[in-house]
DNA sequence: CTCTGTGCAAACACTTTGCAGCTAA
DNA sequence: TTAGCTGCAAAGTGTTTGCACAGAG
């Protein structure tokens, strides 16, 4: 991966920037310079940020934003497909009194997390890239969609 | 799996209840009612409950007790082992601009969110018991643990 | 008897909502 | 011009902290 044109990740090059911009007004999102310029922050940030880390960022070139139209501006971004949510992240704690090896299931509308066991993913081997760097005190397969329930009824 | 003493989970069987009290006390805390109750809750709900959820169901047969100490109590049944909390929940919202397939580390130290891309994981086959109940839309293999900043320096 | 745990209340962090004025298209 | 966006402010939800009393060991 080089440095900051190698167009790998990390950079807002024009032709990245292009494409926001037409996806945007694919989606029917205007194209404010606020939007611009979250977009760019999140492209250039390696470490997912939560969205008062952006705010923070983007103040610096913007000094003028507030917070919401940050949060709003991820949002609508996760919404037409040019960012993402981490898996998992933005709800309150949910706990566990099952010690045994698992999965889980989330459902994203009525949030339920369900158990499930498949044998083949409880020896997720860890990439030898991972185990020299950190150590690792859990390892999951996680899956998010729409649950029985929610699917059929409401 | 069978009905309420079928002995797989889900039940709070002497057995289990005494286990529970032995590793309290182990750890060197009191086994106090509230404690207890919290923990057959736990034990009894299939599907990973808040704090507030819990604290709905204890209070059925505990009407006195107060969120803050099923919150407490959830806390200190994770810190010794006997209950856990699933993975990624409890934090802000973390957002991500990188579209292309990859994994997350998140330090549970310093809360970093970091990527890596191991080909192995691009391809979870989606179990067909999964596949069969739930719309997955998104399958994630996700690891947590201590980063390497946090290892070595603070 | 002692020290931890509990309940209550206040403080905090993050997110969401409503609204008036602004601006991209 | 006009629908959608921004900034501000307030309210909502979930979590944390401090303290006095009560109860487990």
């Amino acid at each position: 991966m080089l440095g900051k044109s190698g167009g790998g990740r990390g950079d807002g090059t024009k032709v990245e920037m292009d494409a926001f911009a037409a996806r945007c007004r694919a989606a029917g999102l205007k194209v404010t310079p606020q939007r611009t310029a979250v977009y760019k922050v999140l492209l250039e940030m390696e470490e997912h940020p939560s969205a008062e880390v952006v705010y923070q960022r983007v103040r610096e070139v913007f000094p003028n934003i507030s917070l919401d139209t940050v949060n709003r501006t991820l949002l609508s971004l996760s919404e037409i497909g040019t960012a993402s949510v981490v898996e998992g992240s933005g709800d309150a704690k949910r706990f566990d009194g099952n010690l045994a090896n698992h999965q889980h299931f989330k459902c994203l509308k009525c949030k339920r997390i369900i158990d499930f066991h498949h044998k083949a993913f409880d020896n997720v081997k860890i990439p030898g890239s991972i185990k020299d760097r950190f150590v690792v005190l859990k390892k999951a397969v996680y899956f998010e969609g729409i649950c029985d329930l929610c699917r059929e009824g409401r």
